[in-house]
DNA sequence: TGCTAATTTCATTTTTTTTTGAAAAGTTTG
DNA sequence: CAAACTTTTCAAAAAAAAATGAAATTAGCA
């Protein structure tokens, strides 16, 4: 449960944007963690989305009450995933962060980057298992042979599918 | 790594068969994991995925080198997600396991039963979240009501794309 | 260039998840 | 119905993942 400390001394309407900022991190954190992200990530990417300004790291340590290192690594995730990026603030030399709200981009991202891969590789350890199939009668190699195609077709369906999906995604 | 002990004495063929076993562990472990299962689910539909008989539990645990105890609840994970079934053997009065390989049907129900539950509950947790909307000027309100906006296109799409999905994994 | 603020890195600690193992519960059969 | 076998449950242990905090690095500024 984060415990967010308000920017300034304002009250409020500056109570109603904390209600709001706690719902949004938890909704993205629970969101994040269907899809394997640590807690941490969730919670940046929630302050970040109902941020109306970029904020610097700082500010998100202080207002989630997380560590630095935390909100860095975090952030360097996000990144990655371009689910956040900075934006220059005249006579700041601090970071600030902006999310990413285009739900497809950051879609098509993590299927490219998170998903993609494991499929490649899923390909060529389904080519290992090819070369260590059992050499024996007729019925079992029918079987083995069933199994791996199977397999195969997975990995094809799965490698032209997810990229198409972002493109499926009318928002 | 499981270290897989052989069935019976016989060699070469049994060699080979422990071979792709091993491969097909490691396969499934890994895609299991991506989907955030934990490695015993893995190991034990790798195993029941190239196996040509149905496999009792206690041939599961001797073969993976795993627990009683963790057999007991990947299976159970395994048969909540129609991932396994269980076959009558004459004169056995063991449940003998059987992989379902079907992906399609295996995908399909992984998403209605571990996806769907999440999108039901992320739209009730943005419906509080328009509760909670700041009420200020005019600006503010549209900034809010743009990403409350997104979110909720999110889980429509969501709620629409992810059930149909199966139908497209044309396998 | 040197000083300071900002950020990253990473060994350690904390938290969470998974596995274990043993006891409890449930089943089948003689 | 009781003995033997099978499976489940669950507290405790082990393993894995994430967060911390401080040192190291980098970058901006005077």
């Amino acid at each position: 449960m984060p415990h967010l400390s308000p920017i300034n001394g304002k009250q409020s309407i500056q109570e109603t944007e904390q209600a709001i900022e706690i719902e949004s991190i938890d909704f993205f954190v629970r969101m994040m963690s269907i899809l394997g992200m640590p807690r941490s990530v969730g919670e940046i990417y929630g302050l970040l989305y109902f941020s109306a300004v970029p904020l610097p790291m700082d500010q998100i340590v202080s207002r989630l009450g997380i560590s630095i290192g935390s909100a860095s690594q975090g952030l360097k995730t996000l990144r990655s995933l371009k689910a956040v990026r900075t934006s220059y603030v005249a006579g700041d030399r601090r970071d600030h962060y902006l999310a990413e709200t285009e739900f497809r981009r950051l879609f098509s991202n993590f299927i490219k980057e998170e998903i993609m891969p494991h499929m490649e590789s899923a390909k060529e350890r389904i080519a290992k298992m090819e070369e260590a199939l059992p050499v024996q009668d007729e019925k079992s190699a029918e079987f083995y042979n069933i199994r791996i195609e199977k397999l195969k077709r997975l990995t094809r369906a799965g490698g032209r599918l997810l990229p198409a999906l972002a493109g499926l995604l009318k928002l």
